[in-house]
DNA sequence: TGTTGAAATCAACGCTAGATGAATTACCCG
DNA sequence: CGGGTAATTCATCTAGCGTTGATTTCAACA
C-alpha cells in the first residue's frame, strides 16, 4: 500500500545501529538507575526494534555491563595527579575526577553509582572498583602506613562519592554548577588531609557530653 | 476440612496491623529501594494481604511518604551539636548525624538515600529537606557570611551524603564498621573547615569565571 | 546469479507489579 | 441481641517488563 511500506528486514543504509543502541542506553540508565530504566524505551528512543537489542546483547545485564564498560583506566590518569607539589596532591585528585565524571565516561558512572543503591551486585561491583582499581593504586604510590590504608582510602572514598553524589544525582546547588576551581579549592585540602594527617586524635574527645544517648529525639507525630 | 480454616474477613486480636505494615515497607523500602521494594513482597513480610496496604495508605508512593515521615527534627538535635567548644562542632555534628542514621529513623533516611538516586521526585525530596530542614538551620546559628551560606552548606553535605552512602549503602569496609569516634575524629574537622575556612584560594580569585555550563543537567522528565 | 548469513521486525509468552471492588468476618455500640 | 462499621481477604484487571522464535529483508560473495 504506502509507498515506503518497509515494515519488517534489513535496514538499507546505517550499519551503526549498534553504537546507537549503546548511547541510547547510557543515557538511560545514567537518568534513570538499572532498573527504572527498560529496554523497550532505550530501544525507542534509538529507533529499534526492542528484540533487536537482544539481538547485539544478550541481555540487560550485558547491555548494562556495555554500558558501564568504558575503562577509565585509573592508572592512566594518576601520573597527573602524583606529579608535582605534594602539597597539592588533593586539588589534583579533585580535579582528575571532575574531569572524568564531567566527561562521556561520567554518564557510566553516574549509572553506575545510581544503580549502585538499588541492587546489590552493582554496589559490589562499585565496591571492587573502587578498592582494587582506584584506592589501592593511589594510595600504594603514596607513603602510607599500609596498615591505615583502608581507612584513608575509604575517607577519601567517602568525599568524593559524596561530591558526586549530590553534583551530579540530587543536584544541590550550588554545588552542582560549581565550578571544578571552586570544588578543588575547597576539597582539596580535605583529601590532602584524609591521606596524610595523623588519623586518631591524640588527645580523647574532650568534653564530649555522654554519646551514649542516640537521640530518643525522634519526635512522634 | 482444617480446623482453623479461617481464609477471610477480619482478623480476631490484634489491631496493630498498621504498624506492622509501616514497619515492613520501613525495612523494604531500606533495603531495596522504592522500585525494588514491592508491595506484596511488603505486605508478605507483614503476614497481611496487599490489598490490605491500600486500604490503610492509598498508594505505593504514599505509603513511601508514610514511611520516611519520621520527622527528625533537626532543630532538636542542633542545640546539642552547637552547644560548647565552637572547635568542636565538626566532630559533634557528624556525632549527632550517626546517632541519627544508627537509629530507627536512620532506616528512613536511608530509603530516601536510595530512591533519591532513582525518581526525580525523591530527590527533589531530599534536596528540599536539605536546604529547608537541615542546612539552613544550622547555618543560621554561626556567624556566617550569607553569601557562603549555600557553598558551605553544600560542602557539608557533600561530605555527610558521601559519608552515609559508604557506609549504609554501598557498605565499603573500613568506613562500614568503623566506630563513630574514628569516624568523627576524621570527619570532624573537615566539616569545621567547611564552615569557618575561608573558600577561595587567596591567590588566584578568578572574579569568577563565566560559569559557562550552568545546566550540563538536562533534567529528565 | 543464486545462496547464505547477518540485520531487523513482528507477535507473542510468561511474569510480576500496582491497583480495584466485592465479599466475608469480627468488633462495638445501642 | 442486632445492626453498622471497620478490618481483612479473594479474585481479578490492566499495564509493563524482559525475553524468545519465527519471519522478512538487505548485502556480500561465490
Amino acid at each position: 500500500m504506502s509507498p515506503v511500506a518497509r515494515r519488517t528486514g534489513r535496514r538499507p543504509g546505517n550499519q551503526d545501529t549498534r553504537e546507537a543502541i549503546l548511547a541510547a542506553a547510557r543515557s538511560a540508565f545514567a537518568e534513570r538507575g538499572f532498573d527504572a530504566a527498560s529496554i523497550r524505551q532505550i530501544a525507542t528512543a534509538a529507533g529499534v526494534d526492542p528484540a533487536l537489542v537482544h539481538h547485539y546483547f544478550g541481555s540487560k545485564e550485558e547491555l548494562f555491563r556495555a554500558t558501564v564498560d568504558i575503562p577509565v583506566d585509573p592508572g592512566a590518569l594518576l601520573p597527573a595527579v602524583l606529579a608535582g607539589d605534594p602539597d597539592g596532591i588533593g586539588e589534583r585528585l579533585v580535579r582528575t575526577f571532575l574531569g572524568v565524571w564531567d566527561s562521556p565516561a561520567g554518564g557510566a558512572a553516574v549509572a553506575l553509582l545510581r544503580s549502585a543503591t538499588n541492587s546489590e551486585w552493582t554496589a559490589r561491583l562499585m565496591r571492587e572498583f573502587l578498592t582494587t582499581q582506584v584506592l589501592r593504586r593511589v594510595l600504594d604510590q603514596l607513603d602510607v602506613d599500609p596498615a591505615e590504608l583502608p581507612l584513608r582510602g575509604g575517607l577519601v572514598a567517602t568525599q568524593m562519592i559524596g561530591l558526586a553524589m549530590m553534583r551530579y544525582v540530587i543536584r544541590l546547588e550550588p554545588v552542582a554548577s560549581a565550578t571544578a576551581d571552586t570544588l578543588a579549592a575547597a576539597l582539596g585540602p580535605t583529601i590532602h588531609r584524609y591521606l596524610t594527617a595523623p588519623l586518631s586524635p591524640a588527645a580523647p574527645p574532650p568534653a564530649a557530653p555522654p554519646p551514649a544517648t542516640p537521640p530518643p529525639a525522634a519526635l512522634p507525630r
